[in-house]
DNA sequence: GCAAAAGTGTTAGAAGTACACCCATGA
DNA sequence: TCATGGGTGTACTTCTAACACTTTTGC
């Protein structure tokens, strides 16, 4: 990162990236910590992982790069959502102070669209020591605090997204799985995401006829009822 | 528009309109021509219609005003698709140029980072005349010239779009057709833009179902072959 | 009369929906 | 023994796909 010092910012274009994961039951998204030392007063907040864009860099890359940066997660695919750009998005003036420090420009910013990237992924045990190194955590999807600029909005939208996403491509939804799952998981993952009851027998035989699943000879154990067979999902198979 | 002159134009964000129709058994988009003399050389080229935003403007905004700028059509319904925003977008002088120009800007443009937005619309007579007066035109498809900047690009990823969009939402497609129609003509849309072939009894059954197509009572005139009914799209029958 | 599209049914298979009980396990 | 989810089949309905002939009209 050394060269990055001479590179040019571009005041008026950012990225932000939509991390969503699945654990105990609940959809989550990645956030990061952000802290401000104002007149002697410590304030901090979460926002999603994002920032401004070089003026030689491509959107795709300036979304990996920054969240390498703020996360250290490195060669996630995310895909471009949506843009935001309503001319209000910025008018918290601690957000545009913020920024402004993060960011070392002398002077006011004032009206920067963003280009929201998505992407789904597995919460495992690397990604849950993210808080420690990097000051990035998992929040539940249902109780994620005032968030810094319109990235409340943006994560709305983004979970409407990827209900649109699951009933067109449901292959996506395996990216939310641990590599070795259940049909119980499965399942329940469906569900939340698509907000409703599914009958266990019809999920049943349409599970059977995935041939993306594959059977594993491992089953649960300590679990307080029958062990569940583990299935792995081959992306070869689609 | 007499204020404008006193808007700040942002230089590094641009909005392109992609308007789609039917006509002819084909696809047609909506281009507009832009001369530009250098040298005592006049050239002309064809762009989408679009042009850099206002800082104080919605996006959303920026796009219809454009739209009526350079076409005269007003309150047409687009939604944003996709940003392109590549580092070599404006690689080519000429454009580069042009675009300086067109805006007064008196400097070099290093990267712009386009929103693109889609709308579906019938092609009727009044949308017709636009060549007359604003230079606009309907280009089919499957012919049009080299574009300035990514347009050519632009124009293919939103067509893309527009079958993934009527696989999920076929009422859409209404949109592209006159307000009475034949089956025929919406059997030859589906067809062009699924690209394939569709059977016609089977259309039919299908045709005949959907509570949101109404019959009129009126029939075709001066067809080599036996006259087919009209029918209507009812919006509130969804 | 010929070309061109209108208009129309049946059958078979696939996919979706509704619905209920016993089994294995740990606490 | 109780709570929890695992694991399973049938009947009905809906959707999809394949397939061909007669009618109307203008030329």
């Amino acid at each position: 990162m050394e060269n990055q010092t001479q590179r040019i910012i571009n005041p008026y274009v950012s990225v932000d990236c939509v991390l969503l994961g699945f654990e105990e039951d609940s959809l989550k998204v990645l956030l990061v910590r952000q802290k401000d030392k104002r007149n002697n007063n410590m304030t901090e907040f979460f926002k999603l992982p994002g920032s401004l864009i070089y003026q030689d860099e491509e959107l795709d890359e300036a979304a990996q790069r920054v969240l390498e940066e703020l996360t250290g997660l490195k060669k996630i695919k995310m895909t471009q959502f949506h843009a935001f750009g309503s001319i209000d998005r910025m008018a918290n003036s601690d957000d545009n102070i913020w920024l402004q420090r993060f960011h070392s420009i002398p002077h006011h910013i004032d009206r920067t669209v963003t280009i929201g990237y998505l992407s789904l992924l597995r919460i495992n045990k690397s990604y849950k020591t993210l808080n420690n190194e990097y000051d990035a955590c998992w929040m539940d999807i249902n109780s994620i605090p005032k968030l810094a600029f319109d990235h409340n909005s943006i994560v709305e939208f983004a979970v409407k997204r990827v209900q649109e996403l699951v009933q067109v491509m449901p292959q996506k939804i395996f990216e939310l799985l641990p590599r070795k799952f259940t049909e119980f998981q499965l399942r329940t993952v469906f569900e939340i995401i698509l907000n409703k009851k599914i009958d266990n027998r019809n999920f049943h035989k349409k599970f059977k006829s995935m041939r993306y699943v594959i059977p594993l000879d491992e089953k649960e154990t300590n679990v307080a009822h029958r062990a569940a067979r583990y299935y792995k999902f081959d992306k070869n198979n689609l």
